[in-house]
DNA sequence: TATTAGCACTCGTTTCTATGGAGTGCTAAC
DNA sequence: GTTAGCACTCCATAGAAACGAGTGCTAATA
């Protein structure tokens, strides 16, 4: 344990005011403190110590003759150097969950929900993204004399159609030609690997079917582009509302919004999507990217259903909240999701 | 006007009542209508008469000593007999949101989210179901060797995708077959056509891949199928905060999570989907099917954006509502959305 | 007979005050 | 360096008081 400007006493005695303050949510007093460790000092010696703390930041007064609360600074000394894991008890949930639904979005939908159950935080699970992926194959039928439709499947099996307008009817032949023509060109590239050069090649091949060219390849920036579009699965929002420190009027309904908005909560997991990043990730107050959540604390970890396709687990509270548990709790559903798409599973 | 048990003195004063209450939120006493209305009445009348509608149920006193509120039947009574159709202005939006989406389900979206913002209540659609629908075309292709992909459009070009597994390789031609047999059998037949005979003809001549059109065929059910699965966009739950009515933070939080809740929405629904039913719906308290609205008025309409293609645009808020402007609100916008399949539109 | 004026009464809302208690900071003693 | 003691601050709570909106009833009036 490392410190600087904490000796070790200041430190026990930090860890007691949080532990206090994360059960009663009461601002914790000097006698309780007094008692509570087995410091063996009287609350005058412990007042001169948080008087200390004090004004190094690590706790706060909400008002005069109040007991004290953690700052943002304290909770961040708790969550990197004094929270214990625990590991305690979170199993049977896990394969609950993914032996009854089929479809991953059914699944990261539970996650939520189940997640929002245990904890009593409202929830987030980003779906995954599939960045790094590849065309697997497109394929072009008819619908119709003025429809086209264009499958696109990548490595990943996700799979995207369109429907497309066209001005005149296109015959089997035709079809069959673009069909191969698009598969030839663009199976197994990467989105970044499909360049001006490649495009204008396949145009210029396509004819006076170009246009048709064009919307596919759309339909396919969509399909693998990067996150503008990532859905987003939540759940437990109207937790805030039992959160005296969140649930009035105009914070709660600021949060509950957001969440509410999915896309905004997109940058709460940027982190996760872009960097090598696999722990656990903690924002206290102000760290969070996302202003209506200054009175929050978020904690969120990836997962990877399989090969680069990686989602987040997100959780928000407030920042009294049980860390140790939420990220018990992640830490588990992250182990449940990581390949899940590599493992035999039931149906489908 | 019928009256039955309500001469016309009465009708005024309860319209009085009713009007003056939607627009403060408040118990509203004699005296006030007393003046309110043309009716040169004392409040010592009114007050006699008051006594009478709510001995007849119309209205009720929160407490002795309060002005009277309408009560579920008065409010019914309102509704029906008393609104005046307003037509008031609510141009703009509509053509806004139809340019700038491109897809259905971003449309919806915004019009729930735009309802919200006029209205000032909590919105929902529900995405229009296929039901009476037909198949237009299936198609399957290659995934990799142990993959099949299924691709089924209907006639309301609704597309759906499934991924099938395969126990061995399937070659060129078979598959070519396997999508002949499909098409030549289930082309332009409904899910209700689609029987046992046909089902039991199919497997046969498919002979070692039945696996295959079996979980085509589920495919089918799933896309075309009753309603179990509708998807819906709500909206503006957090506006339930702005009414104390139904602020309080137990009542508020069921009703929020009811709207997280997605499915639970669907019983609202149902009304418009099995009958030919086009009209505005609207249940006041406890003739909602859902419980945890009973403080609450719902008001749907169906919408229809093309042949059998409909879906609902739903609103709930406080039993005190603003029913004529929710109603115009619901008018323009289900205007927006009938026909908008069949229409020409910009892009795609 | 229908309407109205007047009055006593009810009950929720707001405001003010008093009281208690938890907790602090400081000082002086150990 | 630690502790006991004390004065002080400030929130929370409960009660009391004052208020006011509104009612129901009765008796007078048109």
């Amino acid at each position: 344990m490392d410190d600087f400007e904490l000796d070790e006493r200041k430190i026990r005695i930090l860890n007691a005011i949080i532990r206090n303050y994360l059960e009663t949510g009461e601002p914790v007093g000097s006698r309780t403190i007094s008692k509570y460790t087995d410091l063996n000092l009287s609350s005058a010696t412990i007042r001169n110590e948080m008087a200390d703390l004090e004004e190094l930041g690590y706790i706060l007064q909400p008002h005069t003759s109040a007991g004290r609360i953690p700052s943002d600074k304290g909770y961040r000394f708790y969550v990197d150097h004094l929270m214990e894991e625990k590991n305690r008890e979170v199993a049977e949930m896990k394969q609950f969950v993914i032996e009854h639904t089929e479809r991953v979005d059914q699944v990261l939908q539970q996650v939520a929900k189940m997640l929002a159950n245990n904890t009593n935080y409202a929830t987030m699970v980003t779906a995954p993204s599939y960045h790094q992926n590849k065309v697997k194959f497109i394929q072009l039928s008819h619908v119709d004399a003025e429809q086209v439709l264009a499958v696109i499947v990548t490595e990943g099996n996700l799979v995207k159609n369109k429907i497309i307008p066209v001005s005149e009817p296109i015959d089997n032949e035709t079809m069959l030609k673009l069909n191969i023509l698009l598969n030839s060109s663009l199976n197994g590239l990467a989105l970044q690997e499909i360049n001006l050069a490649t495009i204008a090649r396949l145009k210029e091949q396509a004819g006076i079917h170009s246009d048709i060219i064009s919307n596919v390849l759309d339909t396919v920036a969509e399909t693998m582009g990067p996150d503008e579009d990532i859905r987003v699965y939540t759940s437990g929002t109207t937790n805030f509302l039992k959160y005296p420190e969140l649930s009035d009027s105009e914070k709660a309904s600021e949060l509950i919004s957001t969440f509410e908005e999915k896309q905004q909560l997109v940058s709460l997991v940027t982190e996760h999507l872009s960097e090598e990043n696999t722990g656990i990730q903690v924002y206290i107050g102000d760290e969070s990217p996302i202003q209506t959540m200054r009175d929050c604390s978020v904690v969120t970890v990836a997962y990877e259903l399989g090969e680069g396709v990686r989602g987040t687990i997100g959780i928000v509270g407030p920042k009294r909240m049980d860390y140790e548990m939420v990220m018990d709790n992640l830490k588990v559903l992250k182990k449940s999701l990581d390949g899940m798409l590599d493992r035999p599973r039931g149906k489908t």
